[in-house]
DNA sequence: TATTATAATAGAATTGTTCTAAACTGAGAA
DNA sequence: TTCTCAGTTTAGAACAATTCTATTATAATA
C-alpha cells in the first residue's frame, strides 16, 4: 500500500517526505472524517516534531490535486474525505459522527423554475441528519 | 411590522430591547442569509455602540426560540436564515449568494441498508452548488 | 553529489466566536 | 408611577481553528 502511494504522488510537482507519506498513509481508505486536528495527533505518533501547517499545506496541497474533499457538515470545525468521488453524507446529531452514502440522488433533485433562472447548477451534497446506533442505545 | 415583532416576542422570557428589537426587523423577511457580522454591521447604524455579543446573544435566543436556523454551508463562517420552515439552499460557488429551495425531496431520499442499520435519520438538507446568472455573465 | 525548488518548522498573526465581569434596563410588581 | 431584579448590554479578554511568515531543511533532478 505504501508502494502504491509512492508510485501515485513521487513526482508531478508534488515532493513526497516523510510527513506527507505519513499523513497519506492515514487518509487512504479512511472512512472516519477527521479533522486537520485528527491527523496531526496521529502523525504525531510517528514524527512528534511536525506542525500543524504542515497538516494545513498537506491537505491544500491534497484538495489541489482533487484528492481531497472538505466536506462542510459540522459548524465547529473542517472535516476531510479522502474518497473524492460525490457521496453524501449522514451525521449523528448526537456525537457528530459520519457515515458515507454513496447514492446519485440528482435526478430526483429537480429545481424550481425561479432558481433555474437565477442558478445555474452544477452540483449537490446532501448531509442527512440522524441519530447513530450508539447514540441511540445509549439513553 | 414593528408592533407585529413586539407582539411576537414581548414577555415569554425574552426581554425586548432596543438592540433587539433592530435585529428582528432586520431579519424579519430577509432571505439573503446574513453573517453575524451582516447583523452587526446593519445594527451598528442605528446603535453605534452595539457589541458582537449583543449579536451572538440574540441569535442564541432565537436560536433557542427556533426562529433562526443557522446554515452550514459556507466553510469560513456560518450563516444565518430567520425562515425556521425546512428548506434547501443553493450557493454561488463564486460569490457565494445563497438561494432558498422550498422543496420537500424527501420522499426520493430513501437511504441504504446499511446506513439505516447503523442511524435513525432525522432529517435533511441539500446544498445546490451552481453559478449565479451575476457570475456567469460576468466573465 | 550539487543544485534548487519545494516542504517543514516554530511561532506569530488572523478570524470567527464565546466568555467574563461590571453596568444597565425592560417588564412586571407594588 | 416607581421599585426591583432577572435578564441584557457592553468592552474587552479569551479561545479555537486556521493561515501566514521567515528560516532551515530536504527530496528530486541534473
Amino acid at each position: 500500500m505504501v508502494q502504491k502511494i509512492i508510485d501515485r504522488y513521487r513526482g508531478k510537482g508534488f515532493k513526497l517526505t516523510p510527513q506527507r507519506l505519513a499523513i497519506l498513509k492515514f487518509l487512504e481508505g479512511n472512512t472516519g472524517h477527521p479533522t486537520a486536528e485528527d491527523i496531526f495527533v496521529e502523525i504525531k505518533k510517528k514524527h512528534p516534531t511536525v506542525s500543524f501547517a504542515t497538516v494545513y499545506n498537506t491537505i491544500q496541497a491534497l484538495r489541489d490535486r482533487g484528492d481531497l474533499l472538505e466536506i462542510t457538515i459540522d459548524p465547529e470545525r473542517k472535516h476531510f474525505d479522502p474518497n473524492p468521488s460525490p457521496h453524501h453524507h449522514i451525521i449523528c446529531t448526537d456525537c457528530g459522527k459520519i457515515g458515507d452514502i454513496f447514492v446519485d440522488y440528482s435526478a430526483a433533485l429537480t429545481l424550481p423554475d425561479n432558481i433555474l433562472e437565477e442558478f445555474t447548477p452544477t452540483g449537490n451534497h446532501i448531509d442527512f441528519h440522524g441519530v447513530c446506533r450508539d447514540c441511540s442505545t445509549k439513553q
